[in-house]
DNA sequence: CATTAGCATGGAG
DNA sequence: CCTCCATGCTAAT
């Protein structure tokens, strides 16, 4: 290319060679100088097709994400007509000038890209930061969405930076364009609200990235930040997939290193994708693109998440939920709570694909218990379960009576699910007023929830009777979908009525106060390079949950009783996170090995079916009875029964299990092996997990549970720390005890207590305290 | 009898 | 038509 083409009196083209009569002006060397070009390589050149007419066999060819034009990538001549996507694939620009109002690339690092230097920087910046973002940090990236995805883009960027001319990179960048997808596909077009914003959050990124203001450009998105928001959710999601791979493809191609929670990143988990990608005739796109157009694809199919699902946390919830760890936060999922999820009952519903996704499997009715970490560091004991329900599942969360109390949850807000990457702990999160999207259903995409949440609150406070609130209305409280009422699933979002105004009104209120800037959105801000990146974290699938699989079956209780230590991890699904078969946590490797999307994908599907899958059909669980000192039983949905003075035999259990960490206790089901089984075995290995859980993470969090908050052996209490005595009560450490087994767990706990304890913030207190188990009732 | 737990029902997507 | 899931129903305690 670069001869220098206007001494020579020879078309520039070196294809053509043609002696020049009277040179052309072509396209813009490095050298600052045209390049020229005879008559009809001129004439390609402007009408665009020069590329198509003289470079059709050089490698490089990729297809605008958008409009699926083909444009040579790896060719100066049409170095201006593209740009290059975050999230990899590349976008011509009068689509880039439509969506993004962006510059051609030249914009970014102009004609310097072909610099080596600046090329390298570039792609060093970028991919750094990716990595950065995708693997370690504690941070949490933000609007990162498109940047994760772009994370994995930058192998692209350097594909396409370094080393234009592979033909490797360029169908990568094809592929990794899953920025937008162009989908061909008209159900992808449905998509492409969210798309371009994430598209145009992309382009955002990328400018950052790059350096480049993008500034006003997107007043579409008003602040970017919040809209990271969105793209949290809806980017993050379908973009996490991609991300999610990139990384993958990156470590390993690179550094390999990322440990299990890239692996989970793979699993594309949830989102979804909305778009598919493949399209763009990226064609042969690679794992990338396979991936990409599995998770988007299969978005519906298997982890597709509904939008309302997705995670949309913000930076500020991130970096709460980090608190100072240097845990990294990976948004798994967020539910707006219904009427009977904030209830007394004290049973979430678990979304369940989310919960097939990013929780452990369950053979069992009974499940298992959950160790889940809020805000303040408190770890909460749930019991995560499922009931049959037609030839499906439904998952619950039991016991969550406390910890939502301690939260001030009402129907109506927010309860987000996160992974604290080392520890793979589960973090519960919550947001108040729901920062509804103003349209609910395809608000969902676009929405800016960022905003959302503020206005939700104030309107609602003001909320007109009416509920005439647009936003309001379409905030997406569902207060409680009463018969006539409903809020369509994904309409969770109620228009508040009267009542349903009421309620919102004092959760608004006490949200508030609660909200404040750090839950709503704030994307953590993580710069790295030099770039600025809202940290996002998508969240990956995680898929662990194959790991119970195999072992659980006839009952995971028994199976985590039996457990080795790695069960036990398993157990406490979210610590693990990485838990996946026998896979270390460690050994990210191990992980790898896993990673495949579709791998995972199809683990965390398999593992469902392969174990008792959906819904078995259970037998209707014996009554948890007194003696049963399992999750469920202990949960206080009374707390009534059991209060911090309860003396009953579950009580003392946990008193005596609290106290001395690997107290046997015997189980005592009485109930029918089933219910036994689960609630012993769960609990002890479950129990010591917490209590090493706990342990590790703060004491502080004392437990109450309530009989056992007596003995409390604080410190060292059983690991939840229940706040109050509610919380205790689920918690059980007890069942620790019981299991005999226990000792090992507590081998395992050990294993899982340093992460633990490092995920563990600082248990602050906890908030509220939630009374007593009051609530509950 | 009150409460709870498990399951069924039925609307919505 | 199927799946999801919020809520209701009711047996069990």
């Amino acid at each position: 290319m670069d001869s220098s083409s206007a001494s020579t009196k020879v078309c520039f083209n070196s294809t053509c060679k043609t002696a020049l009569e009277v040179p052309r002006q072509g396209w813009l060397c490095r050298t600052g100088d045209f390049a020229d070009l005879c008559d009809r390589c001129s004439s390609a050149f402007k009408d665009g097709k020069f590329c198509d007419t003289y470079h059709l066999n050089a490698s490089g060819w990729r297809c605008c994400e958008s409009c699926g034009k083909q444009i040579h990538c790896g060719c100066i001549v049409s170095f201006h007509m593209f740009i290059l996507l975050d999230a990899g694939g590349i976008e011509c620009l009068n689509c880039a000038k439509t969506e993004f109002i962006l510059t051609p690339n030249p914009t970014w690092p102009s004609a310097s890209h072909f610099l080596p230097g600046p090329a390298e920087r570039i792609r060093d910046i970028s991919s750094k930061n990716w990595r950065s973002i995708a693997g370690s940090g504690p941070v949490p990236w933000r609007q990162a969405p498109s940047l994760f995805n772009a994370s994995k883009v930058q192998p692209e960027f350097k594909s396409i930076l370094g080393s234009i001319d592979k033909p490797l990179a360029t169908e990568q960048l094809s592929s990794c364009s899953l920025g937008k997808s162009t989908t061909n596909d008209p159900s992808e077009n449905l998509v492409n609200e969210s798309w371009q914003v994430g598209a145009s959050e992309m382009a955002a990124a990328r400018t950052r990235a790059i350096g480049v203001q993008y500034d006003g450009q997107h007043n579409l998105f008003g602040d970017v930040s919040r809209q990271s928001f969105f793209y949290t959710n809806e980017l993050a999601t379908s973009l996490s997939s991609l991300p999610a791979r990139m990384v993958t493809q990156d470590q390993k191609s690179e550094k390999g290193k990322i440990s299990g929670i890239h692996v989970q990143q793979l699993c594309p988990p949830p989102l979804v994708g909305k778009r598919i990608s493949n399209i763009n005739g990226s064609g042969p796109s690679l794992e990338a693109q396979a991936h990409h157009a599995k998770a988007r694809g299969e978005t519906r199919g298997r982890n597709q998440l509904l939008p309302r699902y997705w995670p949309r946390i913000t930076d500020q919830e991130l970096q709460q939920i980090s608190g100072g760890t240097n845990s990294k936060i990976t948004p798994l999922f967020e539910k707006v709570l219904s009427a009977s999820d904030a209830g007394r009952i004290g049973r979430l519903v678990l979304p369940k694909k989310c919960a097939e996704a990013y929780l452990p499997p369950i053979s069992q009715p009974e499940g298992y218990p959950l160790v889940v970490q809020d805000l303040k560091g408190k770890d909460w004991v749930l019991q995560f379960r499922f009931w049959p329900n037609n030839n499906s599942r439904m998952y619950v969360l039991e016991g969550v009576t406390p910890c939502i109390q301690s939260m001030q949850l009402q129907a109506g807000d927010t309860v987000t699910f996160s992974r604290l990457e080392p520890e793979g702990k589960l973090v519960m999160g919550f947001r108040k007023a729901p920062p509804a999207s103003p349209s609910d259903q395809g608000n969902e995409t676009v929405s800016t929830r960022n905003e959302e949440p503020l206005k939700g609150s104030i309107a609602f406070k003001s909320s007109n009777p009416d509920g005439s609130w647009s936003e309001v209305d379409k905030i997406p409280i569902r207060a409680k979908r009463k018969k006539g009422a409903k809020t369509g699933s994904n309409c969770k979002q109620l228009k508040l009525n009267g009542e349903e105004m009421l309620q919102l009104n004092v959760t608004l209120e006490q949200v508030q106060g609660l909200l404040q800037p750090p839950l709503i959105n704030a994307p953590t801000i993580v710069i790295v390079e030099g770039v600025e990146f809202e940290d996002y974290q998508e969240a990956p699938i995680v898929g662990s949950p194959t790991i119970f699989s195999t072992n659980h079956q006839g009952s995971i209780c028994s199976m985590e009783v039996k457990t080795t230590p790695e069960h036990h991890r398993h157990m406490l699904p979210m610590i693990n996170h990485a838990s996946s078969r026998n896979i270390d946590s460690e050994n990210p490797e191990s992980l790898k090995t896993m990673e495949g999307l579709d791998a995972l994908a199809d683990m965390a599907i398999q593992d469902g079916e392969a174990i008792p899958t959906s819904s078995q059909a259970t037998t209707r669980h014996p009554r948890h009875r007194p003696g049963c000192t399992c999750v469920v039983c202990i949960q206080p949905p009374s707390a009534t029964k059991h209060k911090p003075t309860c003396t009953c035999n579950v009580c003392l259990a946990v008193k005596r299990f609290t106290q001395s960490p690997m107290v046997h206790h015997d189980p005592k089901h009485s109930d029918k092996e089933v219910g036994n089984s689960v609630c012993d075995p769960c609990h002890v290995a479950y129990a010591d997990i917490l209590r090493h859980t706990q342990m590790g993470s703060g004491h502080d969090h004392k437990t109450a549970a309530g009989g056992s908050s007596e003995n409390d052996p604080d410190g060292e209490k059983p690991s939840t720390p229940f706040k109050s005595q509610n919380i205790d009560l689920n918690t059980q450490p007890e069942r620790e005890e019981e299991s005999s087994p226990v000792s090992e767990s507590i081998g395992i706990t050990s294993l899982v207590q340093e992460p633990t304890q490092r995920c563990i913030r600082q248990p602050k207190l906890s908030i509220n305290g939630i009374t007593d188990g009051n609530h509950a009732l």
